[in-house]
DNA sequence: GACTTTTAAATGTCAGACAAATGAAAATTG
DNA sequence: CAATTTTCATTTGTCTGACATTTAAAAGTC
């Protein structure tokens, strides 16, 4: 592994990305111990302050996590689904946030997704996932519930539903596409009449999924996307209408 | 913006933290520039490199940019949908090679995805892409092509797909799912025969898309995961037999 | 042999310094 | 006065050397 001083980029830049190649291509294998920061400064040629931020760069994306002590050092971590998960909901929600997507386009992208799942959820949701799905139905329809927690129970549903299809790489898959779109969901004030609606969605879902059935579990999926779509018009319009485009 | 000192937490992460919140919450807009490192320092009531190490930590997660000079600094980035496209496909890549995901399980979650594409992609590719399709199985179809060509041509073929339903947040959902399994699909050897029928099979989802046909487009992706799955167990079986079991 | 103490190695943090880049202000020039 | 050049202050990038803290293994003690 070699770098190159006189390269535009930062020393600690490419350090990271040798490293974050070694690991990539298998020569770095899983919990295998990187040499020590004098080691790495002494065979790139650096100081230890700039091997310290390369390590801390690939620390940040989770592919090294390191232990202090006399058999301590940096390691090859074994990215688990939490880790690759939080990042994906992370990258997501910012994403999101700041390239100004559209309601429509977000919504248009999880609910494609989500019946994808549908029928390997219908056909493989477990009694844990169904009941699941149940609890957060009861707890929307709790009254005093505030607007945030309605979308955090919506949230919970709708990861019970992908879960339910038993495959981890689809659950991690989705995960930022449900969960990025909370902050957008946040933005709607859910009125008693629009909450009924969705319950009552939810458990058509709720209810096709127990009974196996795929189609039905696609119908009531794209019977909730076209009501939070017809809810989220609501309420952007109310606000065009009272803070009208200036220029 | 506070740490705690006592805490049993890296300094480092802890103002990474915190300012990341400060991004994700609002609270730093896009393009707003933070504060200097030693102002930085003063606030936190740590080190210089203490807090580059932090910054270190939010710059490879690509929301923050730095900048030399007099007028430098380091502003929040705008996350692009390549920034989030690139961390996407290393994310989803390592959970893959690091978590032994069987071939199945990657497979049924990539095609579950695609299909979630095909009506839009059906509905809305452009001659463009319906072109980059044709390309790629031109190219798939020359002789001489190597293994690794004809899978990086696979993926630009299903890109292409994707890319169609003109939606990017669902491109930048899919980027990991179809790129993530090229180094799985890698590992099989296409003989003339199995790229014959994943050329026709490509050949009939393009023509389904083409005539704005989602059913036959979806048809089409379940006949190629057929057919896939069936190549990597004749596959990953011979390897079996070549290689049996210790233990 | 079981327990305690010491020790060495590693990361975490700090302080201060210099190098390099860069834009703005100041000086110079026509 | 306008245009150009020079100077300069600011900021990040990097280096050196040091100390603090954690940790497990080695040494010592009963």
């Amino acid at each position: 592994m070699k770098i190159d001083p006189s390269s535009p980029a930062d020393l600690s830049v490419q350090i990271a990305d040798a490293i974050r190649d070694a690991i990539v291509s298998g020569d770095l294998i899983v919990d295998e111990r990187l040499p020590s920061e004098p080691e790495l400064a002494d065979q790139f040629n650096v100081s230890r302050p700039t091997v310290r931020e390369a390590l801390k760069r690939l620390g940040a994306q989770s592919l090294i996590r390191t232990q202090r002590g006399a058999t301590g050092g940096a390691f090859v971590n074994r990215l688990s689904y939490t880790d690759a998960y939080d990042q994906q909901v992370t990258t997501a929600t910012l994403l999101l946030s700041m390239n100004a997507v559209s309601f429509e386009t977000a919504c248009e992208a999880r609910y494609a997704l989500e019946r994808a799942c549908a029928p390997l959820s219908a056909q493989r949701s477990t009694s844990d996932h169904i009941a699941t799905m149940r609890t957060e139905i009861f707890r929307q329809g709790q009254p005093g519930l505030t607007d945030e927690a309605f979308c955090a129970s919506d949230v919970a549903f709708h990861r019970a539903l992908v879960d339910g299809a038993g495959n981890p790489v689809l659950s991690y898959q989705l995960a930022g596409a449900v969960e990025a779109m909370q902050p957008l969901m946040n933005m709607i004030t859910f009125t008693a009449r629009s909450r009924e609606a969705i319950i009552a969605l939810h458990t058509t879902i709720a209810d096709a999924i127990e009974a196996g059935d795929g189609p039905a579990t696609v119908d009531g999926l794209n019977a909730l996307e076209t009501e939070t779509l017809k809810l989220a018009k609501s309420v952007f319009d109310a606000k065009t209408r009272k803070k009208p485009e200036a220029g």
